[in-house]
DNA sequence: TCATACTGTAAGTGCGTACTTACATATAAG
DNA sequence: CTTATATGTAAGTACGCACTTACAGTATGA
């Protein structure tokens, strides 16, 4: 009988080389080749855990949003006060926003958006990172929802806005470190409680 | 003699018909021959016009960038309150938001980072956007600068990611045309004033 | 031990696309 | 009319890249 396969474990260990990749050189620059490179392995060998290299990328972005949401729970978890949770989650985005760098994936991910299978997973991560983002300021308002300020939803969405301008601003060189960090606490305060520090 | 150059004429007249290729398509699918064929030429007509196709796409994002500014100027030019002008711009936005082209130009754009010509014109593109929101909240503000609003910096750029994430939003789906224009108008309110109507 | 499927190597293939070349024709001025 | 350059047509080239194929080696369980 044939030797048992291992392409799944196979699979989990390629992938962080591969959103990395991604993540560092955008949609069409990675290449299948330097994929294959990165991972010391020959290109059919990618081809026989992904079916193509759209599935590669869209493991990439599940696995990228799976480790922000890991880092974001763990963060939570020394959180008593669930109220104070959002400010604190803003912080810590404000002081660490993109630093592992895997957030460009979405960045490389937006460019390739004629690709339905990518929309649809891009739309999925969206979704998601807006209903997360979403509860933490239902939490936090606690019912005190004043009247001068945007409903959860709006103010969600808004705050994402925020990510995305922090991304593209490091991408083009916009804003330093510093105005970054100042553009994310103060704006994100004022959409989260209406006021800014 | 020769006959006289109007290639300055031609190029003219040509891109506003490349200019929303790039928009419509992006800037991969608009190949070369897709844009000669709508411009009714032969694709070396055009590489007489202009020297590559970068060229092309940064002529474009020049383009569309005075058409819009052209826009708010026509705009502003009916309002005689210059603290109101700010606000008419966000009204305007949020019922119109997308209709120049300009902001799936950028969109297109930012999938081609990796090239320098394009990245800088983008880069100096934002920041004439960015600028002249500022302007405006500055004239809106007045120099009642509230203690609980970031700066005029602060807000011009989270206003530049509203703008963005509406973007998205539309690419992807993510919103319906109501809920975008409530984002932009509420969000943006509270961005420029410190409460959301 | 032996059949079977997994794992690896190496070379290729087909295709799309930015960009070019060769050449015919039209139009201005001297 | 001549000449020099603009304008048009049609084909072609070079190249990168996603994806494939052919085949050799290897570990497993009956």
């Amino acid at each position: 009988m044939p030797r048992p396969d291992q392409s799944a474990q196979r699979r989990k260990k390629l992938l962080p080389i591969i959103a990395h990749a991604f993540a560092e050189l955008g949609y069409t620059r990675a290449t299948t080749a330097e994929l294959a490179r990165r991972c010391g392995v020959r290109e059919n060998i990618l081809y026989r855990l992904w079916p193509d290299k759209k599935k590669m990328f869209v493991a990439s972005i599940d696995y990228v949003y799976e480790q922000a949401a890991a880092a974001w729970r763990k963060l939570l978890e020394d959180v008593d006060d669930r109220a104070d949770a959002a400010a604190r989650l803003l912080q810590h985005e404000a002081e660490h926003y993109g630093e592992s760098g895997l957030h460009r994936i979405i960045w490389a991910g937006l460019s390739q958006t004629d690709e339905p299978e990518i929309r649809d997973a891009l739309r999925a991560m969206y979704g998601r990172f807006h209903r997360f983002i979403r509860s933490q300021i239902v939490a936090h308002r606690n019912g005190a929802g004043s009247s001068t300020l945007p409903d959860e939803t709006v103010s969600a969405w808004a705050i994402v806005g925020l990510g995305n301008l922090a991304n593209i601003s490091r991408e083009l060189g916009l804003l330093s470190d510093r105005g970054r960090k100042r553009l994310i606490s103060s704006a994100g305060r004022l959409m989260l409680e209406g006021r800014s520090p």
